[in-house]
DNA sequence: TTTGATGCAAAGACTTTGCATGCTT
DNA sequence: AAGCATGCAAAGTCTTTGCATCAAA
C-alpha cells in the first residue's frame, strides 16, 4: 500500500464545478459520498489512487467505505467527469484518477507516479501531432478517440 | 481471467535471437523455463499476459509454474529484453509484455487489448514529435527517457 | 414510495514470496 | 560442489460484488 503523506488540497484550478449541478446534468444521483469524492478529486493535482482518496474523504465523513470510492470513481469515469490513468511497474500498483478536464499530458513513471507535463511543453507536443494520424490510428483500432500519453522508457541498454 | 483462444505463434520477425547467447551476454542463467518463455514472447505479436504465456509454454513443458513466468518476465524487463505494457480499464486487467525491440507504437485499448500501430502511421507520428521536447519532459520528470504511447480516450462526451 | 446508493464483508483477479528441491555453471 | 532458479502454495495488493439498509428523487 502506498503511504498517503501530504496530498495537496490546492484550490481548484477549474473554473467552477458545482457538483450538484454537474451530477444533475449527468442524470446521476447527488449523494454526500459522491460530492465529497468528486470535490476531493477536483481539488488535488496529485492524481490520487482510490485508497488515497479514501483517506482524504474520511476526514470529512469517517463512514465512507472504500467500495464506494471505487463505485463512484467508475461512475465518474463513465460520465467523463474523471479519467483513469495507467498503473504500471512493480506490483502493478493501483489505478490513479484525474478530474482535470483541461487537455494536458501525463507523464507516467515506472514507480507509479503520474505527473502533469508543464503547459508549454505539453502544448508544443500536442501541436506537433498530426491530427489526422491520430484519427487514422483510432480507425485502425476501431475506437472513437485516442490520446497521447508519455511513459517512462525503461531502456536498460 | 482472459481466455486464451488462439495466440499466434508467428514466425519471429526479429533478425535472430539465440536465447542462450543473449542470456549469456546479460550474465543471467540459461534455464529451460527461461528459454521457453523468452522464445514464446519473441514468437508472438499478441502482447500476451503472464497467464497467456503460461498457457503457451505449458504445451512444451507442463511443469512450468506461473510464478516462474512472473519471475522471468521481471528478469527480462530488468535486462531490457522485454517491456511491460500498460494495464488499464475494468478490473485493472493483467500486465502485458512485448519482446519486440524495434521501435513501434502501442495502441492501448480500454478493454485491455494492446495492438501495434501500422508502421507507416507509427513513423509519421514519431517523426512529428520534436525530440528535444521529449528530452525536456524527461528532465522535468527526473528520468532518463520517455516514450510515447497511444491510449484510448474515454471522452464520453 | 420507488429507485438506486451505501457499507460491510467476502470473494475475485493479479502478483509476489518463502522454502525445500533441483538444475546450471 | 556452490549458487541460483524452480515449483508449490500461501500471502499480499488492488478491485469488485452480494446483500441488507438507508437516502435521494
Amino acid at each position: 500500500m502506498v503511504s498517503v503523506d501530504h496530498l495537496h488540497h490546492d484550490d481548484c484550478t477549474h473554473e467552477h464545478h458545482d457538483a450538484k449541478a454537474i451530477f444533475a446534468e449527468q442524470g446521476i444521483r447527488c449523494t454526500k459520498p459522491r460530492v465529497l469524492i468528486y470535490e476531493a478529486l477536483c481539488s488535488t493535482k496529485s492524481h490520487p489512487t482510490a485508497e488515497e482518496l479514501h483517506q482524504i474523504v474520511k476526514d470529512q465523513d469517517a463512514g465512507i467505505s472504500l467500495a464506494t470510492i471505487y463505485n463512484t470513481l467508475e461512475l465518474l469515469v463513465d460520465h467523463g467527469l474523471a479519467r483513469r490513468i495507467a498503473n504500471r511497474g512493480q506490483g502493478s500498483g493501483a489505478s490513479r484518477y484525474d478530474a482535470d478536464q483541461a487537455p494536458h499530458l501525463h507523464l507516467v513513471l515506472n514507480d507509479g507516479r503520474v505527473i502533469d507535463a508543464p503547459t508549454n511543453l505539453s502544448k508544443k507536443l500536442t501541436d506537433a501531432i498530426p491530427h489526422e494520424v491520430l484519427q487514422q490510428l483510432a480507425q485502425h483500432a476501431g475506437v472513437d478517440a485516442l490520446k497521447i500519453e508519455i511513459v517512462e522508457d525503461t531502456a536498460a541498454v
